[in-house]
DNA sequence: CGACAAACGAGAGCACTGCTCTCACTTGCA
DNA sequence: TGCAAGTGAGAGCAGTGCTCTCGTTTGTCG
């Protein structure tokens, strides 16, 4: 596969870059297992390192740090979940607004039962003492970006209500139109307050869920979730 | 005031009882200061052993483990956030369902960004390999119990909107007639469902904003909050 | 009242953690 | 070809949760 080669980035890399860019998705690859099984605190260094053959320090050489490591587990969960999300955007394109925040609802929730400490990782309670890093904030916009893509859309070809006239605060309406400026054009305060409310319900109905909070109360979870998303749909594109 | 230690219930106990309580009191006091100061996961047993004057052996005689100590703090959280909610649902007593919602919205809200670290302790992600003690489910139950009282009493007294027929699931029909039967009389289907979706919204939202997902898009939080908690106030009486 | 068991605090110790520093060795570039 | 940068190993430091043993204090019961 010579052709092939020479669309290989690696190619132009050399053998210790290579080496390294390697080592570093092993670290990673096994942190993310180590996450998946015990939680974010329970991962360690040096139990990673362990497992990789190498000696705790010479994981330092990779990662300066522990929460540098955890920080590349977010971004990676941020992206996992975005592209999740943009994933059902694109696959309920045609359909109606309702339906398509249905639709991206449930694939983000699908993807936070199928990454339950990821999900808390990057949804959960911040880390204590961590400050999110400036290379986190464009994957963590995905999803929210994919949730208002829906009502962008849904105000372009006229199905979102948009009769709500009803003034917000002077800050808010200063809020939403840099938002509006940026992500969401011809969508008024009104939408958009409906918009962010729906997508704290989905937040909000995924972590409670997820974090036990429904323990006892609500059994069927997944029909419960999705009648609740189809109400949250309906209220978004109706306002009712 | 001999009068009043007459009435005193630690006149009943053991010098010693006494001693253990007062210590058990002194060591949960510090916890949870540093509770407060670096989070969950900065609390050291060995630390809070350090303040109170005691080697961290000691310690272990009044908790038998971290995670004990830990839960005794849940506990403490879930009553206090649990009294602020129960305080606002008094204070509203006479207000409409709406107003209700908000002004014991606000309380919660306002519970929360006193106790960040608390908030993120109940309401966060569970600490890994935590599973909660039979002791937190009522403690936990409280804030919910509050918000369902306001649909309750809303219901009662025909203010809130019970037009909405439409059928939920069968299974998820079967889960709320438990809630009904245990702590919502009266209340039909669909306003137990816009209950849930108003306290996820809730909850969603204060975690949103403490947790920093709406660090750039929303400045005035107090606002938002306040004009969130109102519209799904309406949205829970009315149903629009 | 006096014995005995339970409760208690201190100290040492174990296995673990994140992280630093030093030392050899390898690799790539000038 | 030589030299600086990159790499891995090892020792070590300060901290953690937790256990065990040891005297001492305290409350109860015969």
């Amino acid at each position: 596969m010579l052709s092939d080669q020479e669309y290989d980035p690696a190619m132009t890399l050399t053998a210790r870059d290579r080496a390294r860019a390697e080592i570093t998705g092993e670290i990673k690859a096994v942190a993310r297992r180590h996450l998946a099984e015990q939680g974010s605190a329970a991962l360690s260094l040096r139990a990673v390192a362990r497992e990789v053959g190498m000696v705790s320090s010479a994981v330092y050489r990779y990662f300066p740090s522990r929460d540098d490591l955890l920080t590349a587990l977010i971004i990676d969960a941020y992206n996992a979940v975005g592209a999740a999300a943009e994933a059902a955007l694109a696959a309920h394109r045609r359909r109606a607004t309702a339906q398509r925040w249905v639709g991206v609802s449930l694939a983000i929730r699908a993807w936070a039962l199928a990454n339950p400490q990821e999900y808390a990782l990057i949804y959960g309670s911040p880390v204590p003492g961590y400050t999110a890093p400036q290379d986190t904030v464009d994957p963590a916009s995905r999803v929210p970006l994919a949730l208002l893509q829906i009502v962008v859309d849904g105000v372009a070809v006229g199905e979102i209500n948009t009769d709500d006239t009803k003034a917000v605060p002077r800050t808010i309406h200063a809020d939403f139109a840099i938002l509006r400026a940026a992500a969401a054009p011809n969508v008024p305060d009104a939408v958009v307050s409906r918009a962010l409310l729906a997508w704290s319900q989905l937040f909000g109905s995924i972590s409670l869920e997820l974090f036990g909070h429904l323990h006892n109360v609500i059994h069927d979870f997944d029909a419960y979730f999705t009648l609740q998303m189809r109400r949250a749909g309906e209220f978004l594109a109706t306002g009712t």
